[in-house]
DNA sequence: TTGTATGCGTTATCAA
DNA sequence: TTGATAACGCATACAA
């Protein structure tokens, strides 16, 4: 049985009050005292009940953290930053894998509020809209990830995904390609409509016509990335790209897949860009050109915006944009004439 | 404020006895204060307070999982399994990410005891003796992954790493090679050590001879996977090995970087089988060959493990060895000659 | 079948 | 500078 703060009373000779504000490092105690109470405490080797303590402070000292995949190559750096700032903050960080499963975003939710978690950080799968507004109502503090719902106004922390899909095509312009496909994940998905918007106005700003052949559109698996390249693939030999824009990395890996069945080199037959700066990126050869997009800092900044909240009265209701970085790697070169 | 089982029984009319009775679906309440008691709830919008409830129960249905870097490609598939199988038992998951620094580690696991955990799930780097033996001498409940603690009895879940390695080796063996190179993160590295004992007792099974030249270490990096490769392309012609075994799929993939910069094809010039299968695996061209550690299941044996421990009042002392897979992909071949 | 009273380990209020 | 006592939200022994 662990020691607790009347156990350290009874051996220090004083009054748990005593203990308490030792262990809470108040100015109002005898040296003498303050002394008796630690060596008691490590006699004892006491540790507090912080779940005790939290019941009367009424915090917790915890906060939620959902995700509807963690095997998500996006996910494991961002949990990285939130942990280790959560953990700056003094806040213990209670993780949740949903599966993508609706009922499980839900049970997750109400578990979390259950523990008393002072806050949660999540990315729905689809914006689950009825959840999300209860906790805003009730000024719960929670922060969105990635996902800027159009008319809700839930704290939110996400990228500038117009601007990162702009960078990426105009950056296979700037290389001499006009014939850029684009691999998305369509207008369903929030960032993959962004992109899609991105490499839109890239196009337009440099006057080349978009071709919506060009444009095929899959889930966000190696294995959609490679059918949709083998589409593209099969286009007449002159309306063939002779650049990709991808808007995940594991798309633009799959996509490598198909490009190497059909005998394909790359960069030299098709330049190919892609999205994230994942660690595959590095892994796949050619090493992958594509758009760092700071997973690390952005968990950071979540949980600044959490903490935020924690502490203040007043709502926030502020979405935090992180900015993108295009990393040119070996897998885009200039276009041969 | 969030409703308390008070205002239920003030708003039901009835005893807080009676409410908490409701709550956890005791037979003894009649079903009209059942009923009673359940409008209340959902009027109030009541939801208990867990936290409270672990006070006096003396049990936080948490458990803790601490890894040294959740972004090592191992890691985020072994946490889904760990995390889904907890919630199956009604447990919640509270997760460190420490960096490989020691310091963390001890705090991580100070913390946790304070939240009061009912058990933790941990992966130290390097046996962090002292503070397992601890844990152990006070009964706490506690799994590590991976590593077999030589002279200790921490109840573990591990790898039959011999067997995997001498699974990758005889599998290329089989394919007519007999210079196998292997890259290995070395004797210092418990899964390495093993993984080159099987890799020896293959070849001395075949009776192929020893040859250290073929043995190059480093730490598990692709970047570090890539120099062994190197080292051993450096080799003499005829001392250069025909295939290799690297003990990671990470290595493995810098391993392919060497070979392609050297101008050399895989499997045609140089077979290649990995270890982990993780997702990488399947990304790289050509897919790599590798032996399947079937980490999910391994988070899910790692709960189970746990829970015995917490619902057993005698010490559960086992070490759980999971089964390990040769996944045969397009990266090894039969040696020309 | 229901309710009263006590305690889980801690902090805060107030008095000494 | 110290201590007695009442909360925090809940479960339970015991009484009614």
């Amino acid at each position: 049985m662990a020691a607790t703060i009347r156990d350290i009373a009874r051996h220090a000779q004083v009054s748990i009050t005593t203990v308490s504000r030792v262990l809470n490092d108040r100015p109002d105690v005898k040296d003498a005292t303050r002394e008796k109470v630690n060596t008691a405490i490590k006699e004892l080797g006491y540790s507090p009940n912080i779940v005790a303590r939290g019941l009367v402070l009424q915090r917790s000292n915890v906060i939620g953290f959902i995700v509807p995949d963690i095997t998500n190559p996006s996910f494991p750096e961002l949990a990285r930053g939130i942990v280790n700032k959560a953990r700056s903050y003094g806040y213990s960080v209670m993780f949740y894998d949903t599966n993508h499963d609706r009922s499980v975003e839900k049970e997750a939710i109400r578990l979390l509020r259950s523990k008393q978690v002072d806050g949660i950080i999540l990315s729905f799968n689809e914006a689950n809209k009825e959840e999300l507004e209860r906790l805003r109502l009730e000024h719960f503090p929670i922060v969105q990830i990635y996902r800027k719902s159009s008319n809700s106004v839930v704290p939110t922390i996400a990228l500038d995904n117009i601007a990162s899909g702009y960078k990426a095509t105009a950056y296979l312009l700037s290389l001499g390609h006009t014939r850029i496909a684009h691999i998305s994940t369509g207008e369903d998905v929030q960032s993959g409509s962004e992109r899609l918007q991105g490499y839109r106005d890239a196009l337009a700003e440099a006057k080349v016509p978009y071709d919506e052949q060009l444009v095929v559109c899959g889930p966000n698996t190696a294995e959609s990335g490679k059918q949709c390249m083998q589409h593209l693939l099969a286009l007449p030999p002159e309306r063939r790209p002779s650049a990709l824009f991808a808007c995940h990395d594991l798309m633009a890996a799959g996509a490598y897949d198909a490009i190497y069945d059909a005998n394909l080199r790359i960069p030299d037959d098709i330049s190919v860009v892609g999205h994230d700066n994942n660690q595959i990126a590095e892994l796949i050869h050619p090493k992958l050109t594509t758009v760092d997009t700071f997973k690390y800092a952005l968990g950071e900044k979540g949980v600044d915006l959490l903490v935020e909240q924690i502490l203040s009265d007043k709502p926030v209701n502020r979405i935090v944009e992180s900015s993108t970085e295009l990393i040119i790697r070996e897998s885009a070169q200039a276009l041969m004439t």
